[in-house]
RNA sequence: GUUCCCAUCGUCUAGGGGCCUAGGACACCUCCCUUUCACGGAGGAUACAGGGGUUCAAAUCCCCUUGGGAACGCCA
């Protein structure tokens, strides 16, 4: 077991095709990925689709898509359209790489480092029981671990089914690696029993695959969650049989709920393309998730991709479980969306806007002045459905909160005054200094002023008592919507 | 149960023996800006889990306790 450093890194995101991709595994490809861009290597992903139960096409599709969509492009793995192989250590699909596998695992099981195991299901429940009816726990042991490779071929020859363990015994030592995030770490090796690299139907178990093809991908850097820290050990074991050379690992910290626990779907949305469809920007998750376990050295706290490839150090990885704050997040959502060019930022919410069908007028001027009005209120892109609906007609409402305006002396009078006065506007829309000026003439005729005068317009207006600012959310609006709404809100007073 | 990992404000974190009466950010509170609400600005409150060492000096190094997490699959 000999180790290597590279200087030039090749790091892999591996993904199991067997559901979303969630804020946990977009963080471990984001550290992977800005790892390979701040050092001048190759960014691979590699999809772990062995489980044949439980891996889909769909979810690979889905997968890929959101990567795409956080713009973390891989340098070799699977195109992200057609999802056929790029790159020259392919295939990049274990499901393709069945081959593979079985040589290794014949070559290990030649090399009396691995051993056919018969063993059924209930004879191993049976084992299990026994030793903790013993109130001892005992790793597996199986009868067939010494047997003749040759004895375990004619036996298969009957029919019988059986799996590749590989065999613990005779390595009683510690196995001892440096993590890149937590410093020195010391497994001893009785912490697992012989653990399965094929099973009986052939197919292969992760900690086998992941061996092979990181070895055979020439991988130089493993980054990836803590939870497979215990791994470990096993990858270790094989890379030892196999007489490899082993890479280097860091391990992540957990991203983590609320209540400390590993992040799940019922605490909100921790899948990406949800994240998406609520409205965040691919750069503010990023940047977010970036911050959960790894600080910039300046301490900044809105960076961009571009700004992590610049400093991006492992060095700086933090080793403690995180938790995910969702409204941290969408203050850095905020942030982001704001600092978008309003030309951008049109477009961004072009799909929140179309799910409402709304119609919004198609002069990119009346877009920028719009976007200007309401971009301190967005955190997220859906929040433009709120704010634009009441610049759509269709859907002008009086909402309960606009109740006590309502029931104010001067409001009637108020209402009326601003109705007759915006009918008798000569162009369809006003300018600001129109409605200033409109406004004190309201004033003037009913005596109301302060709240009194303001908040009724503004129920008359967007049907609520607060939100934006009155003079530069009329000039936005036609005259005779302006109309019309005031009729709806008199109706009401 | 066993093994491994982790431990600074409510949360994300800076810090790596003296620069720490512990810094920043979100959230919170107060004030300013504003004829509303947001945005923005200025202040404020809040943390080294506990106990032992080592040292002239410990948030920082070591040990123990406690707490949290992970893994112990023919899942990845």
């Amino acid at each position: 077991m000999s180790s290597k450093i590279s200087s030039h890194p090749r790091v892999r995101f591996a993904p199991s095709p067997t559901g979303y991709l969630h804020v946990g595994g977009a963080r471990t490809a984001l550290y992977n990925y800005l790892y390979a861009k701040k050092n001048g290597g190759e960014f691979i992903l590699r999809i772990e689709d062995t489980d044949e139960a439980r891996s889909t096409q769909e979810s690979l599709r889905g997968v890929v898509d959101d990567l795409v969509w956080l713009g973390l492009m891989w340098d070799e793995g699977v195109d992200p359209v057609t999802l056929k192989d790029v790159g020259p250590n392919g295939p990049y699909r274990q499901s393709e790489r069945l081959g593979i596998y079985k040589e290794i695992a014949d070559k290990l099981l030649k090399d009396g480092k691995a051993y056919y195991c018969f063993m059924t299901e209930a004879e191993i429940e049976k084992q299990k029981e026994e030793a903790k009816a013993n109130g001892s726990f005992a790793h597996l042991q199986s009868p067939y671990q010494d047997w003749p490779l040759e004895k375990a071929l004619e036996r298969l020859k009957t029919g019988d089914k059986a799996v590749v363990r590989y065999k613990t015994k005779g390595l009683e030592k510690d196995y001892i690696f440096t993590d890149l995030v937590r410093g020195e770490v010391k497994f001893p090796s009785d912490m697992v029993g012989d653990f399965v690299l094929l099973r009986s139907d052939g197919m292969p178990v992760y900690n086998f695959c992941c061996v092979v093809d990181d070895h055979l991908m020439k991988i130089t850097h493993v980054f990836r969650a803590e939870e497979h820290l215990p791994n470990t050990l096993r990858q270790l074991m094989i890379y030892e049989a196999m007489n490899w050379a082993v890479p280097e690992f860091g391990h992540m910290a957990l991203i983590l709920d609320e209540d400390r626990q590993k992040l799940s779907k019922r605490k909100g949305a921790v899948a990406c393309g949800q994240l998406k469809d609520e409205g965040y920007l691919a750069s503010a998750v990023l940047n977010f998730i970036a911050l959960l376990g790894w600080s910039d050295p300046q301490g900044r706290e809105l960076l961009s991709v571009e700004d992590m490839k610049q400093v991006f150090d492992i060095s700086r990885l933090n080793p403690s479980g995180a938790i995910f704050d969702r409204v941290k997040f969408k203050w850095v959502n905020a942030q982001h969306l704001r600092a978008l060019p309003n030309a951008d930022l049109w477009k961004a919410i072009q799909p929140f806007l179309a799910r409402e069908h709304m119609e919004l007028p198609q002069d990119p001027a009346w877009q920028g002045k719009s976007l200007d009005l309401f971009k301190p209120y967005m955190e997220t892109l859906a929040d433009a459905i709120e704010l634009y609906r009441p610049l759509n007609d269709k859907a002008y409402v009086i909402l309960p909160e606009a109740e006590e305006t309502l029931k104010w002396e001067p409001t009637k009078a108020v209402l009326a005054s601003w109705k007759n006065l915006v009918q008798a506007h000569p162009s369809d829309y006003m300018t600001e200094e129109e409605f200033l000026k409109l406004q004190d003439e309201v004033k003037n005729q009913t005596g109301a002023k302060g709240k009194h005068l303001f908040m009724p317009i503004r129920v008359a207006v967007i049907g609520k008592p607060h939100g934006a600012e009155l003079k530069t959310l009329v000039p936005l609006m036609k005259k005779s919507s302006l109309v019309s709404r005031a009729e709806q809100a008199l109706a009401k007073a």
